[in-house]
RNA sequence: UCCUCAGUAGCUCAAUGGCAGAGCAUUCGGCUGUUAACCGAAGGGUUGUAGGUUCGAGUCCUACCUGGGGAG
């Protein structure tokens, strides 16, 4: 049987050094760079698998933690894994539940075996470690899976960041070792918070023990984004060039613009899903708070020219009706817009790539799009 | 016409005679491997009107105004 993942490198831009290249999983090819959205329980909020592929989503996420607990991987392996269960039979990514470590980190207690959680369902204890958050993700059957990794929090001392990183690579090296499904990539996850010989080490240490994608974790946890920028520059050199380079947890235009820039090959980001149940959406000038009273009488799309199916058939003034009466639609519209918007900013870098001009692209969206402010 | 109950923020209502508040609504902000259709902040008052008692009145007294209910 072939490889579960294949990753090609089409080309890198002339002008800027961007990657453009494609990713082969068992449930298809996703071109590179993307953006995934995230479906935490086994669903994108407020979204069905059509709409989905309708705003041109090629691969979304799960989540190991989540999943786990409700409905369970056995129901979920009972009911056909979880493609079919959620009926979406394109690519799926599942994270580990490495994160949920870290942002759940009021209830739960790490030791070098694993993780002990309190269930924030219903507070009954949890057991996590790298052999079970494996297990999970092969009876899940997602395309990719992740390493369980220790995510350090921002900011953080050099010790807690070396011990961290130490532990996500002797973690990485037992789930590779207990991981068998032919049909699943797993994916290993760089660390080192924000000390570049940290991330440069862990880097070659992961290259090191050849997975066939990376995940680089610990960023976009509420440090400036210059620093993250930098921590991106330090690492990229040392990450194999032949493999994916996922950014966990980044979503921002802006920042997926950034991203690719420095060579990230791959995105999730849970932004603008939520943003956008919350009243916001994005456009090339930036952030639009489309709740806001300026909008109440203002019938353009939320932004001319985009081929959504809300920017296609309503206003902002419709839309910001919707939400001021808090019917679910505004949520599913604005949803729709800020989901086809990001796909359709990758496709746009894509063709940049494509024609060496991605290093013009960066210049004059970055120009355009307002990051101090919403307006 | 009489009896009775009630008038406090845009709305629904709190507040022993002692700093006039809440929820909702409004406006604005935040959200980055989802504990999130969420969280936070702000604006908003001649307490129906006019008098009186009191050191002090949303609160007690009098009259009037408005509304609900009842009697005739």
């Amino acid at each position: 049987m072939a490889q579960a993942l294949t990753f090609t490198l089409h080309k890198r831009c002339a002008q800027s050094g961007a990657r453009l290249g494609a990713v082969r999983t068992a449930h298809g090819v996703i071109q590179t760079p993307v953006f995934m959205p995230v479906g935490t329980q086994a669903t994108v909020k407020a979204m069905t698998p059509d709409e989905l592929e309708a705003v041109g989503a090629q691969i979304i996420l799960a989540n190991t933690y989540h999943l786990h607990l409700r409905p369970g991987e056995d129901l979920v392996r009972e009911a056909g894994g979880l493609h079919r269960f959620m009926a979406w039979p394109h690519p799926i990514l599942t994270d580990s539940g490495g994160f949920q470590v870290f942002s759940l980190s009021a209830m739960r207690k790490i030791k070098e075996d694993g993780v002990t959680f309190q269930s924030h369902l219903d507070g009954s204890r949890r057991f996590l470690s790298p052999e079970i958050a494996v297990a999970i993700q092969e009876a899940l059957g997602a395309d990719i899976a992740m390493a369980f990794d220790v995510c350090s929090p921002y900011p953080c001392d050099s010790a807690t960041a070396r011990d961290a990183m130490q532990r996500t690579h002797r973690w990485a090296a037992r789930c590779k070792a207990t991981h068998t499904r032919a049909d699943q990539a797993l994916f290993g996850i760089v660390q080192g918070a924000f000390d570049g010989a940290l991330r440069v080490e862990s880097a070659k240490t992961l290259a090191d023990m050849d997975f066939p994608g990376y995940g680089i974790g610990g960023l976009s946890v509420g440090e400036p984004k210059p620093q993250m920028y930098d921590m991106l520059e330090t690492m990229m050199p040392h990450m194999p060039a032949q493999k994916p380079r996922y950014l966990m947890g980044v979503g921002s235009p802006d920042c997926l613009v950034e991203g690719v820039l420095r060579g990230v090959d791959m995105f999730d980001c849970v932004l603008p899903t939520r943003v956008a149940r919350n009243g916001t959406v994005f456009t090339d000038a930036g952030r639009l708070v489309i709740k806001n009273a300026q909008y109440a009488r203002d019938f353009t799309p939320i932004e001319t020219g985009c081929d959504c199916y809300a920017c296609r058939n309503f206003s902002r003034a419709y839309i910001r009706h919707l939400f001021k009466a808090q019917e679910i639609t505004g949520a599913r519209l604005a949803t729709i817009h800020n989901l086809r918007y990001l796909t359709r900013l990758m496709a746009r870098i894509r063709d940049a790539i494509q024609a060496d001009r991605f290093g013009d692209f960066h210049r004059v969206f970055m120009a355009g799009y307002d990051t101090s402010r919403n307006f």
